[in-house]
DNA sequence: ACCTGAACACCGTTCAAGT
DNA sequence: ACCTGAACACCGTTCAAGT
């Protein structure tokens, strides 16, 4: 045994763009967005920093590849037979578990090369919402405003959430935050003072939801033709 | 005249704190995100990067404190005597632009420390929901939400102008966009290919007002107590 | 107490030299 | 064609030495 020459175990595989960025998406999730480097990567793939250049132009793109492995993967789960919103709901909640799971991902939504992802997103949406009944002259803002608000508050749970480790207590960051907005001057914040409780017991996923039932409830108000909903 | 000594004009001014993060934000402005260094502050300010340490407790803070230096003076704007939904769109408007003028800002929105300036966004906003008649138990979930888009959306804008820097042609841009769209594969993209369109034609800040009245709409639908409304 | 600026430990990226 | 890894030009941050 331990011949070394068997296919399956040989150690070192051909490199190749794909290993590369599985590899990175992996130093992400590990190490967080300041552990990818090129000599980190490289010596978990067994080279040097300057042979990853031959799979990929630069830092950015290898950065843009690995966000759009994830949103790729997130959004491969096939819906459920059930109706558009229900569908809408499942894909805003698939996105906002890979961006909470893989917190660099938020960065990259604010970044350039995002371009290469956003399409993928704008189909899958976009076609529940040509299933709701939106009139198509409103396709384009609609499910647009969906993705921003999708995106834009799947990035900054996931920037709470960075903000002391994935093995943080959440209950007590809560509780802390809530004790900060609560001892803010109450001339300046009566509002956010007034909020802290339910700032406090909130449940992430949950006020997710229902901003996504807020979106789709303003589309349904505005975007919808008028028909007795139910009644006859 | 050229004396040198007088107080006004003297070359060297006192480091300071409120200094240095203007300073910051002038070379985020003007060099992009990749600008801000401590050598080329420390040049413009006519003095040795170590000296900033003693104001600055590292980058970071730095990089938090001008994101709150602009999100303050975007908040800063007396809002007109008008209904709450109106106010609420003159705040929403303002911090878009504000992202749009700075959009260094929106690589911060999904960053930690940005929970020093949330209670500022929260507070401004919060104050017309209330004054909307939204119940007291909904305030959370709908001020946050209503926060979300509009820094999610704003992110996302932002993101898009930096790609040719500030300098491009817009509607350019938009074409070969729309055209990249139209080429993607018939069978994966048809809805994105179907909006390629109204994508080129889009202005982006009617398109978020847009989603800021979509979130209006939808505030009023499921939050707002039934009253009906003008008729009697 | 504040400033200076050289020095340290890193980083992305390049490129001659190898296979 | 692909890999290697030393070298280059940078960066954030520290710290002895000055005022």
């Amino acid at each position: 045994m331990e011949t070394g020459t068997r296919r399956s175990s040989r150690r070192t595989e051909a490199l190749s763009r794909e290993r590369i960025v599985e590899a990175a998406v992996e130093l992400l999730d590990t190490t967080g967005e300041g552990g990818l480097t090129f000599r980190a990567l490289a010596e978990r793939l067994a080279t040097g920093p300057g042979a990853i250049y031959h799979h990929v132009a630069n830092k950015g793109e290898l950065l843009s590849a690995a966000t759009d492995d994830v949103v790729a993967a997130a959004l491969d789960v096939e819906p459920p037979a059930s109706p558009p919103a229900d569908r809408i709901r499942a894909v805003a909640l698939s996105l906002f578990d890979a961006v909470d799971e893989h917190p660099w991902v938020a960065a990259q939504v604010s970044d350039s090369l995002w371009q290469v992802t956003a399409p993928r997103i704008l189909e899958s949406i976009g076609r529940q919402v040509r299933a709701l009944g939106v009139p198509e002259n409103d396709w384009f803002v609609t499910t647009t405003v969906l993705m921003q608000y999708i995106l834009g508050a799947a990035a900054q749970n996931a920037a709470n959430a960075r903000v002391a480790g994935p093995d943080a207590d959440r209950s007590e960051l809560l509780g802390a935050m809530a004790t900060r907005w609560s001892e803010l001057d109450p001339g300046d914040y009566p509002f956010t003072r007034a909020v802290a409780g339910q700032m406090r017991e909130h449940d992430d996923r949950e006020q997710f939801l229902s901003g996504v039932d807020l979106v789709l409830a303003g589309i349904t108000a505005l975007h919808l033709p008028v028909e007795q909903p139910e009644r006859r």
